[in-house]
This record gives structure tokens, C-alpha cells and sequence, in this order.
DNA sequence: CGTTGGGTTGAGCGCGATCAAGCGTGGTGG
DNA sequence: CCACCACGCTTGATCGCGCTCAACCCAACG
């Protein structure tokens, strides 16, 4: 867990780019990333604890987390996985100053840290701030409540296909595409065991999916989208 | 669906207990009051509908609203039971201008409803407003996340446990209190179907739970907790 | 080579959906 | 006043999905 106290030129560049950052003046741009720091996480490596105190808000520079809870018997459940321009934590900004949930890095990851105390100054000065804060809290809300209503009206199979056809080019008809992370990570995205993600595959090919180790093809995407 | 265009004072006063609004100070929140129109709904009729142009949100003053989808096979999937003083529909503020679920009033319900354009102009000139959003939005995301976990570690036996300690009156030991909105809800709300949610009751009959209509009778609070 | 880690496959089973029937209560009308 | 019905809920029977445990496969790597 290597901490660089400084932006370079391409992690600032990314950060720009990011929906948190990317609407802002440039004067309100150069306010947030005056305290933003960024961190570079190895695999496996866990990011926050739930119940740890919440000190930061991160958004993903590279790489994907992993945001999982345990449950009284030590067992891990996967909530969800966010990637590169995602913001993780935000609602920690609010609410009784601890984290909910545990995460961890699910490869190398670099994280831009934003300080909660900071930023809550911020954006009770800056409204056009706390417009984009809302604007990623809202976002991130909506995705999580399609995450239920995937989970409660989709089998294994059709949130799987809902899945790749999220992830693939928007190019119809015949693709090959690589998987952006692990079997096993999508899995827990998905709200599988492995085994049960492995069987979904299994039961695509009939509707034109090939697997080949992390690179998909997929014969007929419209196909596809009548699972 | 009958719109009343003033607020009178208890509506009044309950809005100012909200979330929304409690934590505001005199001033700002006479701004949001100014631009706050209270509907009342009967019960069954839809508040707004998926896909339609979203031009407000809504915290509920008093009754209980169901979010739902329709998958396409025309099944209805219950994706939360919202209740008095809750904020819904706050997301449509940002994205792409269309409410995303469906919204029913599941008993007759009374609404406070704000001018989605206006909030936007209040909370880009007002950052006590705009904070106070923030903290909606990140409450209503924290729970959202809580669900899913709930829904991905927990048998229905125990989502019901969990469900009934959160909401019976705080004093341990022996307890009787009544639900406050129909099983059927209830069952909705837990991602269940109502049969499931019947034979979770009978199946906590063993661990201290007897039900009587819409009252609940629970032997020994702590015993239910290691469900 | 053996090992390790990710993935697949198989067998068994428990949970919860579904369909169908039955129950109890409250409301309505003859 | 009572027969009837409507509605919310319960109970039973069945079935399919996905979890679990276990064995196996395979590629990467020392």
C-alpha cells in the first residue's frame, strides 16, 4: 500500500475524467484535487473495514474493488463491484461517520482519496461541488436499486446475459470480447457461487455464447437480449 | 388524486420533521416550503410510472408507497416500501430526466411534492439545501446496499427476524406491536412471495413469534436476534 | 515435474416460487 | 338477519433454481 503524495500527469488526467470531476468549472475542478491524494492498493489488499472509522471517499483511477459484507458466521457476501471512474463510499460522508462495508482491492487498484472532512467544507462553499457529489450519490442509488430488482426477477442465466450485454461493444450482431475482471469476481457481482455462474455460462451456449478462459463470444447479440 | 395547493399546518409540520428538512435552517427551509405542493393519493393508484418524463420527487407525510418494476413479461417485482417522512424518486433529480421504477400508493397516502427544475436551481444556490439532499440521497443508497446484502446472506426466516427487531418498540424482553402495513406489503418489501412470507411467520413460531392479524407477539427479543 | 489457483462438472439438497385449495372476516344486498 | 361474496391470508403439493461439498481439469510457474 504504497501511498504518492502527488498527482502525476496521467493520474490527474484520469481523475479529471471522472463524472465526479468532469462537469466542474475548472476553478471548482482545482479546488478538489488540491485534496485528493492518491493511493496505489496491491491485490487482495483490503481498502476499508465496516465499522472502521471514515475518514475518505475514494474514486477508481484502475482496477476494480470488490464491496462485500460479513455476515455473523464469518461468511462473505459480494454487493457489488466498481471499477475505474466509480466513486466508493461517498455515503460514508453522511450518516454516523463509519464505513458499512468492507473493501478490497480485487487487483492492483489506484484510488484517488478525498478527505470527508475536506470535502464536506467543500461542498457546503461550493454548490456547484456538492451538485456533482449528489449527482454520483444518485447514480450510484439507482444502480444499486436495479442490483435488487435484477436479483429478485432475473435468474443465474438471464442476469448473466443482462451482464454481457452491458459490457460488450455496442457494435450488434457477432462479438468477441475479454471479460473486464475474474470469473469469480463476476460471480459475486452477479450474487452467484462460481459454480452457479459457471452453469449459467453453460446454459448461454445454447443461445450462442462461447467461452474461451476471459474471452467471450457471443453469435447474436439481439439473441441475446431475449433471455 | 386530489391535489390540495396549500400546505396547512400539520402538513406543514410534518414536513419540517422530515429528514429533508429538519436539519435546515429557518431561512432555507421557508425556500423549499415556498416551492412544495401536497397531493393526496388513494390507495392502489399509481404516483408515477417507469419510463415517464420525472418532473418531481416526493417525501411522504403520511402512508406507505410501493417501488416496483415490471419485467417483461408484464410480472411485477417489489424493489422497496417507502413510509412516512421517506424521500422517493430524489434520484430522478439527475440521470436522464425519467423516473426509473414505478411508484403505487399502497394505502392512501399523502405526498409532498417538489418541482424537480426548482430543487435543482435551490440546491445550485443553496449548499445548506443541497447538503441536506446529499445526505437523503446517501441514507437512501445505504439502505438500498443494505438490502441487497440482506437479500444475498439471509434465508427468509431471518430477513423477517431482521425486519421485525428494526421495527418493534425498543424495550427487550417481551414484546407486542402491530405491522404497520399489510403482510402482503410486507412480503413484497422482503422480496418474497406472500406464501414465503406466511410460512417464514410459522417457521419463527419456534423461536418465540406469534401472530394475530397484524399484530405480532414476540416472547424474547434477544432470542429472536440469533436467527 | 509437483504445486498452486482458477475454473468446470457432478450429485444432493434446501429454499422459495408457483399453482391450487381452503380459511376467516368484513361488507353487501336480498 | 342471514346468505353470499370478496379479499387477505394460510396451507399443501410440486418443482426448479442455485448453494454446497467434492472431485477433477488445466494452465502457469517454480
Amino acid at each position: 500500500m504504497n501511498k504518492t503524495l502527488t498527482l502525476n500527469v496521467r493520474e490527474r488526467d484520469l481523475l479529471l475524467n471522472t463524472p465526479l470531476l468532469k462537469r466542474l468549472s475548472g476553478a471548482a475542478a482545482e479546488r478538489m484535487l488540491d485534496s485528493v491524494s492518491v493511493v496505489s492498493i496491491e491485490s487482495r489488499d483490503i481498502i476499508f473495514g465496516q465499522g472502521s472509522q471514515a475518514k475518505n471517499f475514494y474514486t477508481i483511477l484502475s482496477g476494480f474493488v470488490r464491496i462485500y459484507t460479513l455476515s455473523r458466521d464469518g461468511r462473505e457476501t459480494d454487493i457489488g463491484v466498481y471499477g475505474p471512474g466509480d466513486a466508493i463510499a461517498i455515503d460514508a460522508m453522511f450518516g454516523d461517520g463509519t464505513y458499512h462495508f468492507n473493501a478490497q482491492a480485487a487487483e492492483a487498484v489506484l484510488l484517488a482519496t478525498f478527505n470527508i472532512a475536506e470535502m464536506k467544507r467543500l461542498s457546503s462553499e461550493s454548490p456547484e461541488v456538492a451538485v456533482a457529489l449528489m449527482s454520483v450519490l444518485s447514480s450510484n442509488l439507482g444502480q444499486a436499486m436495479d442490483c435488487v430488482a435484477d436479483d429478485r426477477m432475473h435468474t443465474a442465466p438471464q442476469r448473466l446475459a443482462n451482464f454481457l450485454l452491458q459490457n460488450c461493444p455496442p457494435t450488434g450482431g457477432s462479438i468477441r470480447f475479454r471479460l473486464p475482471f475474474q470469473k469469480s469476481l463476476l460471480a459475486g457481482k452477479l450474487g452467484l457461487a462460481p459454480e452457479a455462474l459457471s452453469r449459467a455460462f453453460s446454459s448461454l451456449r445454447s443461445a450462442g455464447v462461447a467461452v474461451h478462459g476471459r474471452v467471450i463470444e457471443i453469435n447474436d447479440v439481439e439473441a441475446l437480449r431475449n433471455v
